[in-house]
DNA sequence: TCTAATTTCGAACGATCGTTCGGTACGTGC
DNA sequence: GCACGTACCGAACGATCGTTCGAAATTAGA
């Protein structure tokens, strides 16, 4: 029921992890594009080139897959996210960044974010994903202190702090939906976009 | 695999639709909670006190059920939208009813609209799901129109529209995600709330 | 009351699902 | 070169999936 043991060697234990992320990534998009119970295991294999065997092998279970592709979306900003705000600085300063590593982060991990937003039936509901929604509320709380912090200091002021933080939640996660490649604007221009539709909105 | 032909004598006729929209509705709650495709027809049966042959009476396939949740949503509020536009108004005023329109319907359609979101991948890329893009789409279109009416009589001033109208969507779609039936706001309330957000934004 | 349309049942179907496991091939370190 | 940890294969398993269909029950209209 767990994935097979890393191996011990340190020489194969690299190459181990290098494969095992690839049929993450890979895994991620398909799931993405066609939805998590859509993808048969059969579509993974043809799309990894790795047979059932094999593939489980890096996996332990499609449910496992889920999870690695969660973490690997949540882990990372998470950490990013307490980065900045540990950092000295003003709200403004550090809501600004937030966006442009959250927006970064969301392009670089746009089939992660397709699929965390998805299945977010199973992730709110199920015990089992406890983890994966706690680490969902602890950045949302780091926003939330951070526009705190800038009515208390007065450079910020929300008619309702809750209905605006819901709704740069709401618009930051549905960028994921459109955002291209190759599109018209980059991740930081919309960082930026966000940011300043927010604080215009909360300027006095 | 078309839904059985619906009664002929309109006394049942009346029935028929009734228990139809029922199971819809059954069904779009379910789907919500757990996914359409974790959704096994057996959840149906139970769920709806129907066995499967009666199910199938007036459904015809699962998938007709999940275009019927769809068509549920958006025609209705297509039309609507339609609606409040071809009244005479400002760009403003049009906004501010096509919100609070939008945000009511999407708190009485709560679980379509979590249905339509999760099942955003079937939508966007199968052909025979084109009419309900279009639909989408249009809807789409409608709003930014208003938007683009805003900017050319000078009452609104965007950094660009085409990113505010991005966020608008994802704001607003999120909200169904989170609204609960006796929460602390009001669908009239955040409707308000968003359009005073987007508004303060794109005044000089 | 009789009949034909309608509603519902539920066993059964073939297909496909996620997962397992015994086996083979390979690379590494001794 | 030997032995063992590792990588991968692919047939096969039981479970469950969406759907069908002939028959039974119910109802409406004559």
């Amino acid at each position: 029921m767990p994935a097979a043991a890393p191996p011990t060697r340190p020489a194969l234990r690299a190459k181990y992890d290098r494969r095992q992320q690839e049929v993450v990534a890979t895994a991620a998009r398909l799931f993405a594009e066609r939805g998590y119970q859509a993808t048969s295991m059969q579509d993974l294999t043809e799309a990894t080139g790795l047979a059932a065997g094999g593939l489980y092998h890096y996996i332990g279970s499609k449910e496992q897959l889920l999870f690695r592709i969660c973490d690997e979306l949540l882990e990372p900003l998470l950490a990013r996210a307490r980065e900045i705000v540990a950092h000295p600085g003003s709200a403004e300063q550090h809501l600004h960044e937030l966006m442009r590593a959250w927006l970064a982060h969301i392009e670089a991990h746009r089939h992660h974010m397709l699929v965390f937003a998805q299945e977010r039936h199973v992730i709110e509901h199920e015990p089992q994903w406890r983890e994966v929604r706690r680490q969902r509320k602890a950045f949302e709380k780091i926003l939330d202190d951070v526009l705190a912090r800038g009515e208390q200091d007065g450079t910020m002021t929300f008619a309702d702090r809750g209905l605006t933080l819901h709704a740069l939640l709401g618009m930051v996660n549905h960028t994921a939906q459109w955002l291209k490649p190759r599109g018209r604007l980059s991740a930081e221009q919309i960082a930026d976009g966000y940011c300043d539709l927010l604080l215009r909105a909360g300027r006095t």
